[in-house]
DNA sequence: AGGCCTTGCGAAAACGTTTTCGTGTTGAAA
DNA sequence: TTTCAACACGAAAACGTTTTCGCAAGGCCT
C-alpha cells in the first residue's frame, strides 16, 4: 500500500526544506531551475497531489457546494442537481448532497453540519415542514456568519437571499388559459396543501385564469391532496363525478393518477377528458398518452442557481447585499393528453 | 454578521489557554469545574462549533463517503443513492457526489480530485465507458493507498474489493422463465451492446431460459441497443415484424418504448404481446399498462454499499484483505403489462 | 522539614499546506 | 578590498483542532 506522498516526506527525501518543495511546485522563480526540475520530476514519480483538507484549512475555502433538498428520488430535483453539478465542475467546486426527507429537523442537522467549515455556501429548497413551521432561523443564521445562500424552487420571502424560481402562478395561469382556448369550461385542479409554496401560487394561477375567462370557480372541482399515498382514492372521485372535461394537475404523478383511473373508468384521454400537469419528468414524457405538462427545466435552475452562489463566493470582497431573484421560463409542451373541445 | 467563533477566541477572551477551552468542552477530568463550567457557557453563549475541516486534517478522516456514478437523473441511481444517504447519515457520515456522465475522462478526474483528502472511501458505479476501455487503474490507484472503495451495480472482475450486486444473469432467466410458462415462444429480447456488463448479463440469462426450455434462439429477435436515441426506431421495427408474442427488455425505457410502438402500430399490451421490463422505477409504476418488471431494490443497494464501506472504514486496524461480494435479491414484480397466452 | 502525590493548567507538537521574511553566499561594481 | 544587489534557500507562522507532556502549587505523610 502506498500512501499518499506529503511536501515533507519529498523534503526529508531531497534533503531540503518544505518551503523549497512548494515553491518549487509552483514555479516561484526564487527556486533555481536545478532544484525546481529536480523536485518536479521527483513529485511526479511519486505522484504528488496537494492535500485538498490542508488547503481549505489554510485558505478558508472548501470549493464545496452544499445541496440540501427534500427529495432525491424526484426527477425534477435530480435534475436541478444534474445542472448544479455541470457549473460547479466547470468552475472546480464538488457538490456535497444532503436530504432533508421533506423533515424540518434533518434539514437543520444537515445545515448546521455542513456550516462549520466543510461547505462554501448552499443552494437549497425548502422541505415541506420548513415551510409549514414557517421557522426559517437556521438558514438566516448560516447567512448572518456570512455563508451565501441560494434557494429555488421552494422559497420563502422571509428571508433575504438569492433565489432561482419559475413563475409558478404565470405557468399555471398560461395552462389553464390554454385550456380553456380549447374550449374547456370545466376545468378542474388537483393541488397540494396550501402550505407548499409552489402549490399554493399554481392553485392562484388556476383561479386568475378561470376568473379573467368569466368562469365561476367551483370548489368542487378543487382537490388538495395532503399526502401522496391517498391521492388515487381522492382523484378517482373526481373523475367519477364526471363532473369535469378538463384537469390541470400540479404535478405528473397527480396527473399520471388522473389518466390511470380515467382509464380505469372507462374514459379516455384525451377524447373524454383533457389533461395537462406540471415537471416535465420521465413520467409525462413516456406515459401513454404522453402527458402535456409545464416544463420547469430543472437543468437550467439548477445551473443558474449554481452560477448564482459561486459569483457571490468568488465576489466576495465588496460585499454586495443586492439580492436577486432569478426567475426560470417555463414552456408549455403540448404532447398526447390534450385536445379540442 | 457574525463570524464563526474558534477555541482561540475564546481562549483570549477568557483569559485562558486554548488546550483549557478545548478540554472544558470536551468535559475533560484535568480541568476543574469551576473553568469548566464558565467555558462551556462562554462556549454555549457563543454557538461554538468545532470546525470540521481542522477536524478533519488532524483525524485524518472527513467522515465523507465520495459516490460517483454515471448519471443522478436515472430513478435507479437516485435510489440507490437514497439508500447510501440512509446509512451514511446513520453513522454520522457526510456523501458528496460526483457524476461521471458516462464519460472514463470525468470518471478519473472525479475520482482523483476527492482522493486527495477529500473523502474516506468511495462508493460507485462504473461509466460506460469505463466498462468498454476496461481501464481501472484509476480505482486500484485509490485502493492501493489505502482507500476503501465498494463497486455497485456496474462493476468488473478486473478490481478487488467489495461489490453490491444484483444476480442480473438469474433475474433475467426467471422473467424469461416466468414469460414462457405463461405460455410464449417467440420471445424477444431487447438488450443493450454486450460492453455495458449487466446488459450482458442480463442477455445471457435470457439466452440460458431459451435454452432450458429447448427454445431456439432466433437472433433477429435480439435486439441490441447503443444508443439511447436511436432505440424508437429499432424497437418498432421488431413489434412491426409481428414476430414475438412476448419481449423482454432490460430496462425500463426499452419496456415502455416497446409498449408504445405496440400501440401505434394497433397491437395491445399484453392481450397481443405480454412485456416484462427490469428496474422498479417511476416509468414502470406509473405508465399504462403499468409494466411487470424485475425489482433492483436500490434503497437496499445503496444501505449494503454505504454499509460495507463503513463498516471498513471503522475496521481499519487490522487490514481485512477478505473483499466479499453482495447479493441483493430482486423480485419479479407482476403488474398489467404480461398475461398469460 | 523534606519528599511525594494530586490538582489544574499551559506549552507545544501534530495534521499538510502556503507565504512572508530572514539569511548566507556569490558576483559584480566601486 | 569593500559594498551591495541578486540569488537561492530555510525558518516560522498561520489555518483550528486534539493530545501529550511538563510544571507549579498545594496538601499530606513520615
Amino acid at each position: 500500500m502506498r500512501k499518499k506522498v506529503t511536501l515533507k516526506q519529498i523534503a526529508r527525501e531531497l534533503d531540503v526544506s518544505i518551503s523549497t518543495v512548494s515553491k518549487s511546485l509552483r514555479d516561484s522563480h526564487e527556486i533555481s531551475e536545478d532544484t525546481r526540475l529536480k523536485v518536479q520530476a521527483f513529485a511526479k514519480l511519486y505522484n504528488y497531489k496537494p492535500n485538498n483538507i490542508a488547503l481549505s484549512l489554510k485558505n478558508k475555502k472548501t470549493k464545496t457546494i452544499g445541496i440540501i433538498i427534500p427529495e432525491i428520488v424526484h426527477h425534477f430535483f435530480a435534475t436541478v442537481i444534474s445542472g448544479i453539478e455541470q457549473v460547479a465542475n466547470e468552475n472546480g467546486y464538488n457538490v456535497i448532497v444532503c436530504l432533508s426527507d421533506e423533515s424540518f429537523d434533518k434539514e437543520v442537522i444537515n445545515l448546521e453540519m455542513l456550516a462549520n467549515g466543510s461547505t462554501d455556501g448552499f443552494i437549497m429548497s425548502l422541505s415541506k415542514e420548513t415551510q409549514q413551521k414557517k421557522d426559517f432561523h437556521h438558514i438566516q443564521e448560516v447567512i448572518n456568519q456570512g455563508m451565501p445562500v441560494v434557494l429555488f424552487d421552494r422559497v420563502t420571502n422571509d428571508v433575504f437571499c438569492d433565489k432561482v424560481i419559475i413563475d409558478d402562478k404565470q405557468a399555471a395561469f398560461d395552462a389553464v388559459q390554454f385550456l380553456i382556448k380549447q374550449g374547456f369550461r370545466k376545468v378542474a385542479l388537483i393541488t397540494t396543501v396550501d402550505y407548499v409554496s409552489v402549490g399554493k401560487l399554481r392553485t392562484d394561477g388556476y383561479k386568475e385564469a378561470l376568473k379573467s375567462n368569466h368562469i365561476k370557480i367551483d370548489e368542487d372541482l378543487i382537490i388538495k391532496i395532503e399526502d401522496i399515498d391517498n391521492c388515487a382514492i381522492k382523484i378517482e372521485n373526481l373523475i367519477k363525478s364526471q363532473n369535469c372535461d378538463a384537469i390541470f394537475a400540479v404535478n405528473e404523478l397527480f396527473a399520471v393518477t388522473a389518466i390511470k383511473k380515467a382509464a380505469q373508468n372507462n374514459l379516455k384521454v384525451p377524447d373524454d377528458i383533457s389533461v395537462i400537469g406540471f415537471t416535465d419528468g420521465i413520467i409525462s414524457q413516456f406515459s401513454t398518452p404522453s402527458i402535456s405538462t409545464v416544463s420547469q427545466n430543472g437543468i437550467k435552475m439548477g445551473r443558474k442557481s449554481a452560477q448564482m452562489l459561486i459569483d457571490r463566493l468568488e465576489l466576495e470582497d465588496e460585499e454586495n447585499e443586492q439580492y436577486t431573484t432569478e426567475i426560470i421560463e417555463t414552456n408549455l409542451i403540448i404532447r398526447e393528453s390534450t385536445t379540442t373541445k
